[in-house]
DNA sequence: CGGCGGGCCTGAATCGATTCAGGTCGTCGC
DNA sequence: GCGACGACCTGAATCGATTCAGGCCCGCCG
């Protein structure tokens, strides 16, 4: 039996279809006794809304897509919480896109959100989708960037200063009387990685420290950064680093997972600290200080500008949240703690 | 301007409507001249679908629902990769919701993907919802139970061998000559912490080694883990164990942690494995023996079973894959390894 | 040469919620 | 008493892709 649509309800209420809506939608408008009578004949019916058939009278839909880098990165699945959280308030749902950095699979999926006239995208790019963002807009679903600061000011974003975090985390190891620093790092052309560097050569340059070490890795996953550790150990004694600074926490686990295996022992020999502040950083066998994103808020804060946009489409000022990095001290530098 | 549709596609080209749609969907039916000319029109228009049109007439949306219970659990992020990498094959989308173990939560969800008319459901069930995908089922919708072998054989599932796999965790340290194994766990009314210390419990019954210690914590996560852990370091040294057995990884991840900060040596004096074997365990500082469960596998076989469904919705033979664990050994039971 | 079949195309009807111009009735102010 | 107004309700028109009964034309068979 087909399920029951409006015009069911309608007839059991002894109403007409527009009232029935007006109770969907805008129940003020409505007389208490007639909305409890159309409510009543709702849940006798099971009538469950058809969104499809809202969405083409509306001409868009109560979703919105959200495209992340890589969905096993802990980093971006607190961003999608962030999101979640903020959306359920909405009650819209989340259609999630996973790119893997994979910018042909980026563009798929940017086709079916098109397809889905989605009321709103939040995107961390990949490939180079300037012009297919723009169309999304013009076609009336707004689009915020994910840690990306466009150069132009075309859409919102919301990211983090990369550089102020580099400066952090290597002035946290100068503080600590460490004066040999590595910097491991994931491939250059990653924005991110070169800022956080930059930041760091900052602060060593400040204080007249040795320069940086810079290994650059090719992912910036576990094992990179494993191997990135061990090439740091076969160096000369004096030129060892006592200090890494690890562009991100996964690096920072594969490098501990390193030093831990070749008997050394951390903070004394080798301090390290990482970037992103993930849970397992947080719970590592010897717990690293890392340079904290706020993920979760920067989730919250991207669907905020996005609902703001998507209810108020005509203002165009975009705005740019640029979010403040934080220093969490943890053993890895600190040594036992309290 | 108002996007183009399938009309003003027509008229450019000069055909009907109906050949328009032919080309979008059966492609065969047209002369591949006629195609041309409507694909030409497409690309010069910049056509796109609305997916909602489609959907209204066809009854059905083309996007499938998946309801987690957590996605900051890299266990789950595993399996919705599974689940999107064997979606993409099918150009459908992903809808994700996160009921984070929260029963209102989880009916929220319900109802969003019910008015959405997904084309299938793939969950991991928290509160009470038999009824609800029944109904969901009922009106089109197929589901397939992830990690969770309903008593009743209404759904498809997939699942893993939990009692199987304790069995094999408890075996490998008794292999190793431990003999007296803490089992730190979740709450016993989680089906799966049960199966695992049953699984246990059978292989040191069957070696006549000393009774599981077990240990009962509040919640799976790492600090759990620790705390756990440090209570067993507060036992009388006879009886504190020689090995402990985690109901997952992240709890595991906490008991290293705790052991390594008391200064006792993994797995000398007492030797860990975890449960999921997720990446995080992999690469802990010392990588910790896992009984693995194929998480991206049961994505896709869960995926593929839903698509079966989908695709002969009368079949009513419904079926219950379930996977195997197996046992992965790394350096906190087998000491360093090669 | 008539009839039949197949390939190709047409276009009105359809899905179901929303919208909005318009109708009805009761109340209030003067 | 009358016009104005507001509160409440009605129902046809609408969104855009798909479907399907039916039309046209050509070639082939008997």
């Amino acid at each position: 039996m087909a399920t029951a649509n409006v015009r069911d309800v309608a007839a059991l209420a002894g109403v007409s279809v527009g009232t029935v809506s007006n109770v969907l939608n805008r129940s003020k408008r409505v007389s208490p006794d007639t909305a409890q009578r159309v409510l009543d004949a709702i849940e006798k019916l099971g009538f469950i809304r058809n969104d499809a058939a809202r969405q083409l009278r509306v001409g868009q839909s109560r979703t919105v897509g959200i495209m992340v880098l890589d969905v096993s990165n802990p980093f971006f699945t607190d961003i999608a919480r962030g999101v979640e959280d903020t959306l359920a308030q909405f009650s819209r749902s989340l259609v999630l896109g996973n790119s893997g950095e994979d910018a042909a699979r980026e563009l798929a999926y940017l086709d079916l959100f098109e397809e889905q006239r989605v009321a709103g995208l939040l995107i961390t790019p990949v490939g180079d989708v300037h012009a297919r963002l723009e169309r999304l807009r013009e076609r009336g679903s707004p689009v915020v960037l994910v840690d990306r600061h466009e150069n132009a000011r075309a859409f919102s974003s919301v990211s983090v200063d990369d550089n102020r975090g580099g400066y952090l985390a290597a002035s946290h190891l100068l503080d600590l009387g460490r004066r040999n620093i590595a910097f491991v790092g994931g491939p250059k052309r990653v924005l991110q990685v070169a800022q956080r560097a930059g930041g760091a050569q900052d602060a060593v340059a400040e204080r007249g420290a040795r320069p940086l070490h810079v290994l650059e890795l090719d992912s910036m996953r576990a094992d990179a950064g494993r191997l990135g550790a061990e090439q740091l150990l076969e160096l000369p004694a004096h030129e060892r680093p006592d200090a890494v600074f690890a562009a991100n926490d996964l690096i920072a686990l594969g490098v501990l997972r390193a030093l831990t295996h070749a008997g050394l022992r951390v903070p004394d020999d080798i301090a390290i600290i990482g970037y992103d502040d993930i849970y397992f950083a947080a719970n590592a066998a010897i717990p690293i200080s890392s340079i904290r994103q706020p993920s979760w808020e920067m989730g919250r804060t991207a669907t905020e500008l996005l609902m703001a946009e998507i209810e108020e489409p005509t203002k165009h000022d975009y705005r740019h949240v640029v979010f403040q990095p934080e220093l969490i001290v943890r053993e890895s530098t600190a040594g036992a703690l309290a």
